[in-house]
DNA sequence: CGCCAGGTTGATTTCGCTCAAGCAATGTGG
DNA sequence: CCACATTGCTTGAGCGAAATCAACCTGGCG
């Protein structure tokens, strides 16, 4: 971790393409200012640690470029990555910030990632200053709420093979393509043991399922690459839910 | 539900004991009067529902007394208890009133309730007026959130007996009492098919492994109350997780 | 080259679900 | 006031999905 000095970097606040989609698009010129001359930029390696578990919560993190997870472990070495990946864009740890409590989970990115890191009082300054900025992060969280209850609910009541197919979709939408027969192609921005980890299940079973949606040729798994030939065939098995 | 109109009954938000308690402690006087003349209270039965999922959330729902929670309930009929449940002084419904979404949740009274509604218009102005109530619900929400997470990792790293063992603890705190022997005491207040439906498990399991706990004597079950002759022998088995 | 992490496969076990029945307490209508 | 339905809870038998335990394979890297 000696290293960490050396991996500053330098980026700017206006260069980031999120700053108009972001819940600090409340904000005005002068206050991103602000923020730009105060950040932390780090360059972080796949595996390294952003903040851990535990930890006080010293400000927020926003996503320039790359991916980051929070990660839960428990005493027997089960780990479980919790609900949305930390895209480009998106804020990390501010749950524990706004909440006044320490992390709750350890951030790790997963892939090469560039990261800023804004001091507390910066973001308490700047919430008191713009009200709007704590509603848009009220919105936020508002919705973050939403979907941890909706994955707490999918995932009390469907099959591994239904959450599978369920995290294929929503990584289509950022890392997917059409192919030239109309299928769909998705590149998984994660390892295998990651996405048991996503849906909760241990590698051998993850696995397995992803064995058995190749054979069965709903979704052919090749490295990190999937082929989905028809993905009607997928919505069909899913339907049931949509049903409701 | 023509008895809906019999069943509004008058209290002031004066006499609530939460006032100073809930997210609306930021609120002065002058506003809790404008919360007071505008607020629809009412009285549910047990059973009875306050909001449903699915319907346009249209403001917020304060708990004067009672027990309320929410619940999803899928296809197939398995009904899952969301969550933290409603107490007096609990706001219920402004998560998705925030995210600007429809409710994703049944709420139902667990027992006979009194419940406040507060207008969407009003929240909004008091949100616009007053920033510290925004940054009060962020903090809920923030908390919230932690507390789903939490509960997610918790169900997908640990069996029904242990959740059950976590379930009680929870209960403690707002319904145990020490008996005379130093064990604990502590009044369910919700059903055992509730509790069921709160840790994601069918009736039945739930059902076998009080019997189990029971015939251990771990904690034993009778009617609505149960006996924890030795906490310690409870925290034990609990410890492994305390002990990251 | 040998090591090691990530991934796959197989055999076995286990936990909780399903289906089915029975029981006690409460409520309801004749 | 009794006959009957209803609801909440319990118990039993069997099943199935995923966990566990244990090998083994593969490709990248020191």
């Amino acid at each position: 971790m000696a290293r960490r000095q050396k991996s500053i970097v330098n980026v700017s606040c206006f260069d980031c393409h999120f700053r108009d989609s972001s819940e600090w698009s409340a904000l005005t010129d002068e206050q991103i200012k602000f923020i730009d001359t105060d950040k932390i930029s780090r360059e972080y390696k796949r595996g390294d640690v952003v903040f851990r578990e535990g930890d006080e919560s010293l400000g927020v993190y926003c996503i320039k470029r790359g991916l980051v997870g929070i990660r839960k472990t428990d005493a027997e070495g089960n780990s479980v990555l919790l609900g949305r990946l930390g895209h480009p864009g998106s804020t990390l740890g501010y749950r524990p910030f706004l909440a006044g409590e320490s992390h709750q989970g350890t951030a790790e990115a997963l892939k090469q990632s560039t990261v800023c890191f804004i001091d507390g009082a910066m973001v308490r300054d700047l919430l008191n200053a713009n009200p709007a900025l704590g509603l848009s992060f009220l919105e936020s969280a508002a919705k973050a709420l939403g979907e941890a209850e909706e994955d707490y609910f999918q995932s009390a009541a469907h099959s591994l093979r239904t959450q599978i197919l369920h995290l294929l979709l929503v990584f289509k939408d950022r890392y997917g393509q059409t192919d030239k027969d109309g299928g769909l192609l998705v590149e998984l921005p994660v390892s295998r043991q990651d996405m048991a980890a996503m849906v909760g299940a241990r590698p051998e079973s993850m696995s397995r399922a992803i064995r058995e949606l190749s054979d069965e040729g709903i979704a052919k798994f090749s490295g990190r690459t999937v082929q989905v030939p028809d993905i009607d065939s997928l919505f069909n098995e899913l339907e049931p839910e949509f049903r409701i």
